[in-house]
DNA sequence: TTACATAGTGTTATATTATAACAATTCTAA
DNA sequence: TTAGAATTGTTATAATATAACACTATGTAA
């Protein structure tokens, strides 16, 4: 048997990182994620760089490439981030992630005529919000 | 009436940049680009910087977002890049502008239960490309 | 043809985002 | 209890992107 480490337990920099986005009403970027667990002890951007990147692989958050952001996962559907969509306002930068199947089925199954085969995908939907339109 | 300039010619930076993401075979890196143009006599950053920004905001090109890179638009229907998806091989880095009428149409009628209204998205799959798997 | 607006250029400096490299420590499974 | 894996802390630096300012070129309207 392979060995395995503990799962669904955050180390110590990773659960701060992660409570500090997952309280976040928007999508935090890394020096400012930096910039609010400095008095935490967490000093320097690898830390938080590091945090990140496993916090992505297991699917606790999502970044939003358009904008060199972090967001909490809401959605567990998108099975660690194999299949995520957002909606992004261009005017107050909210954020929100798109849970629903019908969309997720339809992508997930899309094959690309050229002969690739998805293991992914990604897709940001932008506009205005309720709020803001 | 309102005032109008030139359309469909590109200023001199613009062409000469716009000319080398045209015939790379992968996406290029605004570095790489300003590497490679300094020989023609753009020396700098926001030079390369502007001459993309238009030509995304005039839809010659895209921006693949989780690359920081940009290609050349293959695809007539995108509209000014209101809506692009995007094959990425997580291999050998090949991207591949994915034209397809019914995904474009299926994602541009997509409304968010949320009330959000969309004016545009972005699509990125990623997988193995024919070559690499 | 002038004059005005808009777009583009060149330049220096700097801001922002992300990683390399290395030493030390802590956790986990056997 | 010990070896491997994961995590941490740290310094330095790489890579990506923009601010700000002076100047030039171009198209349009009068």
């Amino acid at each position: 048997m392979t060995r395995m480490h503990k799962e669904n337990t955050l180390s110590k920099n990773q659960q701060i990182i992660f409570d500090l986005i997952d309280k976040s009403p928007e999508p935090l970027k890394a020096y400012t994620i930096l910039f609010n667990v400095q008095k935490k002890g967490i000093n320097a951007p690898p830390q938080v760089y590091r945090a990140l990147d496993k916090l992505v692989a297991i699917g606790k958050i999502h970044k939003i490439e358009s904008k060199n952001a972090f967001v909490a996962c809401k959605n567990s559907d998108c099975e660690i981030s194999k299949a995520t969509a957002f909606s992004i306002c261009e005017s107050c930068e909210m954020v929100d992630e798109i849970s629903d199947a019908k969309l997720s089925r339809y992508l997930s199954s899309f094959n690309h005529k050229k002969g690739m085969k998805f293991k992914r995908f990604n897709l940001e939907f932008f506009g205005l919000c309720k709020k803001c339109k």
